[in-house]
DNA sequence: TTAATACATTCGACTATGCGAATATTGACA
DNA sequence: TGTCAATATTCGCATAGTCGAATGTATTAA
């Protein structure tokens, strides 16, 4: 049972361990946007925004409303906004170590362009 | 630059979202734990521990204090107990889907086990 | 120095995830 | 009805993550 709910919380996390999934969350948490609205800000295809709002679905992160031909997507509770803003906090209080990671990811993306 | 933020967030909850991990930071949030202790408690091999271990590490999560022949790993922010507590707040404000969700992932583990 | 212990890293196999292209579904409207 | 527009799903491929076995590296003790 332990078990079962460390797999629950690994989903949530899971599920917006994604930067795609981030920048829809974030999106979302200015107010509800159809699918189109979601690609034409966060800049991607039509086929992988319904992927990855099919995740959030799946978590129940998001509810839907359909309005016409078209699908509004909002945030569910705003409690998983106070969560983000948490993770802000944490951000800001290790903004250093933030810096650090970035350079080291970008150094390891330079070096897999050069084989 | 935002773009490198989200990419960074998404490390982040990426590293929470594996249940060893979750084990593994519930653990140490009782207390500093050597990686043979950990093992024991959550029940993995060792190289499988070091390797989880590893991605906390590489998020600066945890940090290690060397005694003798062994290593002893701790939390490294409360803020991130904060997190987590926030997350529990979000857990049980949505028990009943949780409870939802783990059903429907049983359902498909059985489905995936008689191939 | 050698042997043993504790931990980390690498390796190979497997699974999962992400992507775009193609296809299906649904609703609006002529 | 047929067609178009918006969204979802499926498919094939490529990449990344996970696992245990094997191997590497320190550190302690004999």
């Amino acid at each position: 049972m332990l078990d079962s709910m460390r797999q629950f919380k690994a989903g949530i996390f899971h599920a917006l361990g994604h930067p795609t999934r981030i920048a829809i969350v974030e999106f979302l948490s200015l107010g509800e946007l159809s699918v189109s609205q979601l690609c034409d800000k966060v800049g991607i295809e039509q086929a992988n925004a319904s992927q990855h709002l099919a995740v959030l679905r799946n978590k129940y992160f998001v509810e839907t409303r359909k309005e016409g031909n078209q699908i509004f997507y909002q945030l569910r509770d705003p409690l998983l906004g106070e969560v983000l803003a948490k993770m802000r906090e944490y951000f800001l209080a290790h903004m250093s170590e933030a810096m650090k990671m970035l350079q080291e990811e970008k150094k390891a993306a330079k070096q897999g362009a050069v084989p």
